[in-house]
DNA sequence: TTGAAAGCGGTACCAT
DNA sequence: ATGGTACCGCTTTCAA
C-alpha cells in the first residue's frame, strides 16, 4: 500500500508529458482537444494502474464548483426529514453530487451560520426548510447564483423555487371527512408557528369547520417545547376543558403521538370517544391499535422534485428561480375514523 | 449587497500592506508574530467592515485539514442512527467541526466509493458502522492518518478504536429475564448477519438458554429484504410451526415491529400468548398497547464517546488508535414481559 | 497535437 | 515588525 497520494503532476512527470495533457485526458476531453489515441491510452492505462484519484478540493478551488448540495432541515432525526434525506442522497449520488446534511432546529441564527460556512466551502446548492428570518439570507444566496430550493414550507415574500404539499386542501378534506363521519365537535391540535405549512393546515381546518356551520376549536402548543411529556399534559388539560370534543385532528405526527399518550392516560377509547386523524403519516399509525387515519405526504415525489429542481438550477444558471411545485397528499383511512351510523 | 467575494489579497491591496500580515492577523497570530497593535486593529476593523470570510477550501487545500468529519452509517433514516447523528452534529459544531452524513446501506462497494470520495476532499476523520468487507479500506485510512472510529459493530481482526454496547451481556440478561418470568420456550428473531453486534446478541441469547437447560430456537431473516411485509409473513410461518413458543426476543426494533404486526394478524395477545422483548428501544414501544419491554442503548453516551474519541485522535496524531469503548445498555421493563405467578 | 504558465485563496518559510 | 514568494492540485487560456 504505497498510496502516497498521486497527483496529476506525478503522472505527467512519470510519463514525461505535460500536466495539461494529463488533465485533458482525465477529464475525457481527448476528442475535443484532439489528443492522439496512443497518448490517451498511455495516460488512461497509467491512471488506472496507479489508482489516481483527483483531489476534489483543488478542483473546487479552481472551478468554483464542488458537486456538493447542502440539505438543511429543521431536524435530521425527524423521520419525515431523514426519510427524504435518504432518498435525496440516493438521487444525488446517481448524478455525481454529494449531500451534506445539517439541522437548523428552526434556529435562524444557527441556520445563517451554517449557510455562511457552506458558502465558504463552495457548495453548489442548498435545499432548505426555511425559517421566516432566513429571507434575506436566501435572497443573497440566489443573487450569488447558488442553487436554492425550499421545501416543507416557503417564504411568501420571496421569489424562490420550492416543493411543498397541499396543506390547506388536505386539512380541509380531512376535517370534512370527520364532519361527514358525524363528528360535531372537532378539535385541531397544532403548534404555534407562523410557518406557512402550519398556517395552511390550520386554515384548511378552519375553513371546513366554518363552511359546515361549526365553531373551530384549536389547541396551540405554545412553543416547540422539548419536554414532550409536558405537551401531552397540556393536551390532556385541553380535552378536559372541552368535554364535548368527539374528534381530534393533529397537525403533525409527533403531536398525535403526544395525544395518543394523553388519551391512554385518560382511559379514552379510539374511535369511540374520539375519532383521530393526523397530518403526516408514520408507519406506527398502521401498527398502533387501533390504527390511526392519516394524511400522507408523498415523500418519494418530494425528494424527486427537489433533486430535479436543484439539478436543473445547477445545470442551467439562467433557470427560472421561481418554480413552485405543490404536490397532493394521500388520505389513508384506518380504524381511528369511521362513519357513525 | 456588493458581496463580491473578498479575498485576503483584496484586503492587503486595499490597505496597502502584504498578504502575509493580513493572514497572520486574521489567524490571531498578531502577538506571536509581533504585529503592531495599530496594524492589527486596522486590519481587524477592515475585515469586520467588509465582512471577509476565509475560503475554507483554499485553507484545506493548503493545510491538508478540513475540519470535516464523515458520519457513515448503515442507513441515516433509521432512528437509531439519525438520533446519534443529531447528537454528534451538535457536539461537532461546538468544536468547530462539520459533519457529513451518508448511508452505506451495508453495501461494501458503496462504502468504499464513499470513503474514496471523502479522502479526496481532505476530510479529517470518519465515524463508521463498518461492514466486514471494509477491513482493508479502514486499515489504509488509519495508516494514512485519518481519524477513524467505528461504532455499533466492529471488526475483530482490526486494530481500530470503536464505541459499542454490551450486546451479548444485555441479550443474556434479557433472555434470563424471560426465563425467570417463567417462559419455557423463548424464540429469538434476528437477521442473518455476520456483523459483530448481531452475532453477539444471538450468542447472549443462546448462552442464557443453554445455561438454564433449554433449547435455543432461532429465526433468522435470510437477508436484509426491503419488502418488509414479507418478513412479517415469515415470522408468522415460523410461529405457526412452533406452537409451544411462549416468548419472542427480537434482535432489533424493526424486527419487533414486523413481529407485532404478525401477532396482530394471528390474533395473538401480548403478553398472554407471547411475552415480547426487543433489543434497541424505540419511543413507539412505550406508546404501543401493551407497551413493549426493551433494551435501550445509551444513545447520548455513544455520541459523546464517539466525538471524544475522534477529536482526541484528530488533536493528537500519536493517539492510540485502539481505544475500545463498551457501554452498558439499560433494560426497560414494560407491560409485554411479566413474572408469571 | 501538446505544453507552459497563470491563477483559484490561502499558509508558512525565509528575508529584510 | 512586515513583506516576498513558493506551493497545495487542478483547470484553462494561449502559444508553439
Amino acid at each position: 500500500m504505497t498510496n502516497k497520494k498521486i497527483s496529476i503532476k506525478d503522472i505527467a512527470k512519470a510519463l514525461g508529458i505535460s500536466i495539461t495533457t494529463v488533465s485533458f485526458i482525465i477529464n475525457g476531453k481527448s476528442k475535443e482537444k484532439r489528443i492522439s489515441e496512443s497518448m490517451t491510452k498511455l495516460v488512461e492505462d497509467y491512471v488506472a494502474k496507479v489508482g489516481y484519484r483527483p483531489n476534489h478540493l483543488a478542483q473546487s478551488l479552481r472551478s468554483g464548483k464542488s458537486k456538493v448540495i447542502v440539505f438543511m432541515v429543521e431536524d435530521i432525526s425527524n423521520s419525515f426529514f431523514s426519510n427524504i434525506a435518504r432518498l435525496i442522497e440516493e438521487k444525488a449520488y446517481r448524478n455525481g453530487y454529494k449531500i451534506i446534511y445539517c439541522s437548523t432546529e428552526n434556529d435562524t441564527e444557527k441556520a445563517i451560520e451554517l449557510i455562511t460556512t457552506f458558502k465558504n466551502r463552495n457548495v453548489d446548492g442548498f435545499i432548505i426548510t426555511p425559517t421566516l428570518g432566513l429571507e434575506s439570507e436566501i435572497k443573497s444566496l440566489i443573487s450569488e447564483n447558488f442553487g436554492v430550493i425550499l421545501f416543507d414550507r416557503w417564504i411568501p415574500s420571496l421569489e424562490c423555487s420550492h416543493v411543498i404539499v397541499e396543506n390547506e386542501k388536505s386539512c380541509y378534506d380531512g376535517t370534512e371527512h370527520l364532519i361527514l363521519n358525524g363528528c360535531k365537535r372537532i378539535a385541531f391540535v397544532t403548534v404555534e408557528s407562523n410557518q406557512t405549512q402550519m398556517k395552511d393546515r390550520l386554515s384548511g381546518y378552519q375553513k371546513a369547520i366554518v363552511v359546515h356551520g361549526y365553531r373551530p376549536l384549536v389547541f396551540e402548543e405554545p412553543f416547540h417545547t422539548p419536554s414532550e411529556a409536558f405537551v401531552g399534559d397540556q393536551i390532556m388539560d385541553f380535552l378536559h376543558m372541552h368535554k364535548d370534543i368527539d374528534a381530534v385532528f393533529f397537525a403533525t405526527n409527533y403531536l398525535a403521538f403526544e395525544g395518543l399518550q394523553a388519551f391512554r392516560k385518560m382511559g379514552k377509547q379510539i374511535p369511540e370517544d374520539y375519532q383521530v386523524l393526523s397530518f403526516d403519516d408514520h408507519f406506527f399509525f398502521g401498527l398502533y391499535q387501533p390504527s390511526i387515519s392519516a394524511i400522507a405526504q408523498p415523500i418519494e415525489l418530494i425528494a424527486e422534485r427537489l433533486m430535479e429542481g436543484i439539478l436543473h438550477q445547477l445545470s442551467d444558471l439562467e433557470a427560472i428561480q421561481n418554480n413552485k411545485v405543490v404536490l397532493p397528499n394521500k388520505f389513508i383511512q384506518r380504524k381511528s375514523t369511521f362513519r357513525i351510523e
